[in-house]
DNA sequence: TTATCGTGCTCTGCATGCAATTGATGCCAA
DNA sequence: TTGGCATCAATTGCATGCAGAGCACGATAA
């Protein structure tokens, strides 16, 4: 037998995943899925970074067996890449990705409104309008990170209601490297001006129930988007 | 020590899983999901079965850590039903979940559609035409199987023709699960007289390169598709 | 007869051990 | 010096062991 056993039962947690309980998340790989997703979003795990099994399993606090779990559905969503016998490495975003990436979410973006256009209820209208005065407000006063949140949670509100799962999560599993785009190409100031703007006329077009103007609109608005973020990543390409 | 010591290497593969040695596939986790996503869409595995990972491993003669991989990613296209501490599910396919579904599609195709107008290049022209001729002839040689199958490769290679990473995943994920509904509900005959037409229409729009009449068109012919399915699965329902 | 609790079994979830692949390093020969 | 090859160390991929959660079934009491 083995004198120096150590024990077999889950390892005290050392590092990293600190307030993790709060909601009865499912599993230890869903868990690190989700840490994982913020790591490399808000550039922690920069991209190329290699992701060696053993040292994230200990940082995490876990063993092997769920991480890897994790990062193939991090590897599905497409912010890690996944090479035979070699360490998985955080995915770089290319310029070229980001176009795609972008084209598609506008795509994604437009179906939804069309269809958000004749589903929207008064009340997600009414939240709807909320947002917009609460984001009016973030732009006027010049925060920044609260707008960019608002933001996101506008765009997730619009798709939500076109009551269409598999849209919506197509929509969610591009929503993470669209974030990394974000926080890499800070907007320029005549961008969140015209950013306002926009999201003022998709609002008024749902409340009108045009359907192709409010898709129109928001896929040019995403379009718009994108483009001002490669614009950004262009420049001195601050890591 | 233990003298009836059973080798702990990879066990002899025993059933299933025979000619899967063909091209270099990846790892097992690889192999298995593709092997049960053909069992779930042909209906070997009926939509409700209980995945048991122990019956399952044997079964494909592998062990229950890449089987459980493989189910996480089947997870992800919706196939399979994950419960905390319970067998997986096939994933129950609702009306409402296909009505959905085809939604989906036809807002990535459409997407699709638009961007290939542009995009495609005289080769790939030519290569649709080629498979427009042909499917004629098994429309008119009736061969329904045949049918489905370069049906199916049509709809891959326009929205490869998008160059569009995201957009093309999105596609491949949700065309398993409307790979389902297509086998339950066997396309009545004027269906696929209008179906045959309306992929002529898409080709020649393409040919004219003209993005919003191939997007209409092919948005328009995947809603029929999916309103007609919706119609067959209601009918007697034969499993 | 029926509600409730207990008991046991099955199965998942996770940790860990073992083998094989891969890249690196250094050696040898040209 | 440089190309090629053997060896080594690092790391993945897979198999398996172990603990606990959940369900079924049965016993017991009202």
């Amino acid at each position: 037998m083995d004198p120096v056993r150590r024990p077999r039962g889950r390892p005290r947690k050392p590092v990293l995943l600190e307030a993790a309980a709060l909601r009865p998340r499912r599993g230890l790989h869903d868990q690190a899925a989700e840490r994982l997703r913020t790591l490399i979003v808000d550039g922690t795990l920069p991209a190329g970074a290699a992701l060696v099994e053993t040292e994230l399993s200990v940082a995490l606090g876990i063993s092997r067996t769920p991480l890897r779990e994790a990062l193939k559905l991090l590897a599905v969503e497409g912010l890690v890449e996944l090479r035979p016998n070699r360490s998985p490495r955080v995915a770089e975003l290319r310029p070229d990705a980001v176009t795609e990436l972008f084209e598609a979410i506008a795509a994604i973006e437009r179906a939804a409104a069309e269809l958000a256009a004749s589903r929207i209820t008064p009340a997600e209208l009414e939240r709807l309008r909320a947002y917009q005065s609460e984001l009016e407000a973030h732009h006027a006063a010049g925060e920044l990170s609260p707008y960019f949140a608002l933001n996101q949670r506008i765009h997730a509100l619009i798709v939500a209601c076109a009551r269409n799962t598999p849209l919506r999560e197509a929509h969610e599993a591009l929503h993470a490297r669209a974030e990394i785009a974000r926080r890499r190409a800070l907007d320029s100031r005549a961008r969140w001006d015209e950013s306002v703007a926009e999201h003022r006329a998709i609002l008024a077009a749902l409340e009108a129930r045009d359907a192709a103007g409010a898709g129109r609109l928001l896929a040019d608005h995403v379009g718009h988007t994108g483009t001002a973020l490669l614009a950004g990543l262009a420049r001195p390409d601050a890591a």
